[in-house]
DNA sequence: CATTCATCCTGCTGGC
DNA sequence: TGCCAGCAGGATGAAT
């Protein structure tokens, strides 16, 4: 589900009401998630962090517990103790509720020490939210790569955030062909990539969101930014810059959104 | 090393 | 109304 924005948009709501909160108590109710109660509870949460599409709970013994939605992952708080529909994991705090919502269960929850946390966000790309996006780090990126640019932007190794819904969205903007390979990309084509990229991805935050189906802000409330996609979802309608309708690819599986006529090989 | 593909899950939607 | 194919905001490890 959630991709960088979405992500982004749960950290800045849970941070006001999880800073300096208390794990009362933890209770599981997937098999699927593996997490010792022993490990966090009665830990203080000092400070939400995020890197692409992963939100660090961090403890105050540097410990962190470290949350992905996968597709349909949601945290919901609430006041009050609920049994929420796909609730698989319900935190309580000191003050409130944190359920972790999961209809398909590709989510994780991870306990992690400090090292772990930092091994693991090693193995992520920059974050083009963060000042470790630059252009020297990401035309590096970029050398000698065959593979077709969306499939680029969505490898989280290189640059952490980007699903599919965006990656979409990103090349439209740029005015490139989704299947184009990364090594016959124009100078310019790439200047305007990185410069996309991050636009999208804040545009995306101020527009709270997308929600298709099931993204779903932490009060349970819907995003808007569906509204303002110029192409993901789009097959068939017109293009909103020329009019043509817009086509669906597979690549790699994946529903690919494009214009044929803005996003020439 | 770089790239592609199947697989993990469950639920919803649209067509017949 | 009921059934079933096809689809879904992701990541991984095995195969090529």
């Amino acid at each position: 589900m959630p991709e960088l924005p979405e992500v982004e948009i749960i950290r800045r709501e849970l941070s006001p009401i999880m800073f300096r909160e208390r794990i009362v108590d933890i209770e599981i109710f997937d098999t699927k998630i593996q997490l010792q109660p022993n490990d966090i509870l009665n830990k203080i949460i000092i400070e939400l962090v995020r890197k692409g599409k992963y939100l660090f709970l961090i403890l105050n013994d540097s410990s962190s517990l470290l949350f992905h939605m996968g597709m349909t992952g949601s945290l919901i708080y609430t006041t009050a103790r609920e049994n929420l529909r796909f609730q698989r994991v319900l935190i309580s705090l000191s003050q409130g509720f944190i359920s972790f919502c999961d209809a398909r269960r590709f989510g994780k929850i991870k306990y992690l020490s400090e090292i772990d946390r930092e091994k693991f966000e090693q193995t992520l790309g920059m974050d083009p939210l963060l000042s470790e996006y630059s252009w020297n780090n990401f035309e590096r990126l970029l050398v000698k790569r065959t593979l077709p640019v969306k499939n680029f932007l969505m490898n989280q190794a290189w640059i952490a955030g980007i699903g599919n819904i965006y990656a979409s969205e990103i090349l439209f903007l740029s005015k490139i062909h989704p299947e184009k390979r990364v090594n016959d990309l124009t100078e310019q084509e790439k200047r305007s990539l990185f410069d996309v990229i991050p636009l999208v991805l804040k545009k995306a935050i101020l527009g709270e969101g997308t929600t298709i189906r099931d993204y779903q802000h932490t009060d349970g409330s819907r995003g808007s930014f569906q509204n303002c996609l110029q192409v993901y979802n789009r097959e068939g309608k017109p293009c909103f810059t020329c009019g043509s309708p817009i086509q669906r690819i597979k690549i790699a599986q994946r529903s690919t959104y494009y214009c044929p006529h803005c996003q020439k090989m």
